[in-house]
DNA sequence: TCTCCTCGAGATCT
DNA sequence: CTCGAGGAGA
């Protein structure tokens, strides 16, 4: 299913269409689009706009319309999903699509566009959201008015189409300037995005160190899943005291600390494979400290 | 060291 | 769906 449908790439192009449409509902399988909206962006300005309602076959619930403000009376006179839904797409034409958890629309649209045309839509397009939690990972959640609330964007008449296109494509410019600020460039942002956080790929975040704490110097390896803080963060920790980090267990070792197993699928409660590899290194005399994340939190603690 | 795989957890869209 | 963690194999 969905054979040609585009990829979801990362990246800060200047031109793009962004879009957003409303429906009945969640499922692309049994809802109907009402509305289509969309931004056409030339060297990063809006350069024309495309704006329809759409009529369904079936009613449109009373939630749906409490949530969007579209009612049965609003889309009356409105077009059929077949006759606007072409207009739309010759509208994006070949341009990449932006959108707030895009892949929503995408499949409304590929669906549709299949159904009544033939015809698939294959472009690729930026999922806003991936962006947005890998950006901003401090927020509560990541839904776009939460989003909106965080860069200050308008969100008056959220939930119709236009509006919240121009909510998540003002969205877009701010993740651009975020981006650069947190990861360098937008650049560095996109080659980064999809690859594991390497041990070795991390700096800390000063350069005095007390060379009297338990882990100046110590080279540490995590296994299992922390509780209460990432991985990432974890290692951030460890730089930020002077110590070292690697990704696997080897003669330099000095500690692995353990996190919770159970949620690993291969390993159910057994020791992984850092741990036993850690164990053999014990047997044939090497010094490793294999230890929990609470022992682990204690010796970040500790003062000397 | 690198790429590809599996699995479970956790969100977001209307 | 996307992501992180760990594993297998080259």
């Amino acid at each position: 299913m969905r054979e040609s449908k585009g990829r979801s790439i990362i990246g800060f192009p200047s031109d793009y269409v962004a879009l957003d449409i409303e429906t009945t509902g969640l499922d692309p399988s049994v809802d109907e689009i009402i509305e289509l909206a969309a931004i056409r962006v030339r060297d990063g300005v809006r350069a024309d706009t495309f704006a329809s309602l759409v009529k369904p076959r079936n009613t449109i619930s009373g939630f749906i319309t409490e949530l969007t403000g579209i009612t049965n009376d609003m889309v009356s006179g409105a077009p059929r999903v077949e006759s606007i839904l072409p207009q739309f797409c010759e509208f994006i034409g070949g341009d990449v699509v932006v959108g707030h958890n895009v892949n929503f629309d995408i499949n409304f649209i590929y669906d549709n566009l299949m159904q009544c045309s033939r015809r698939v839509f294959g472009n690729d397009f930026i999922d806003l959201l991936r962006i947005a939690r890998k950006t901003l990972p401090e927020l509560e959640n990541h839904r776009l008015d939460t989003i909106c609330g965080h860069f200050a964007v308008d969100t008056t008449a959220h939930h119709r189409g236009m509006r919240d296109c121009d909510m998540a494509n003002e969205c877009f410019q701010h993740y651009r300037e975020v981006v650069a600020q947190r990861f360098g460039s937008t650049d560095e942002f996109i080659r980064m995005f999809g690859h594991k956080v390497m041990a070795r790929d991390m700096t800390a975040a000063k350069d005095h160190f007390n060379e009297e704490h338990p882990l100046f110097n110590q080279v540490c390896v995590f296994t299992g899943t922390l509780e209460g803080m990432e991985r990432r963060e974890a290692m951030q920790v460890v730089m930020n005291v002077g110590g070292r980090c690697s990704d696997q267990i080897t003669k330099e070792t000095n500690y692995l600390i353990v996190g919770s197993l159970e949620y690993s699928s291969n390993i159910r409660g057994n020791k992984s494979s850092k741990i036993l590899k850690a164990e053999k290194y014990v047997l044939k005399g090497q010094d490793i400290k294999v230890i929990s994340q609470s022992t682990f939190a204690d010796l970040l603690n500790e003062q000397v």
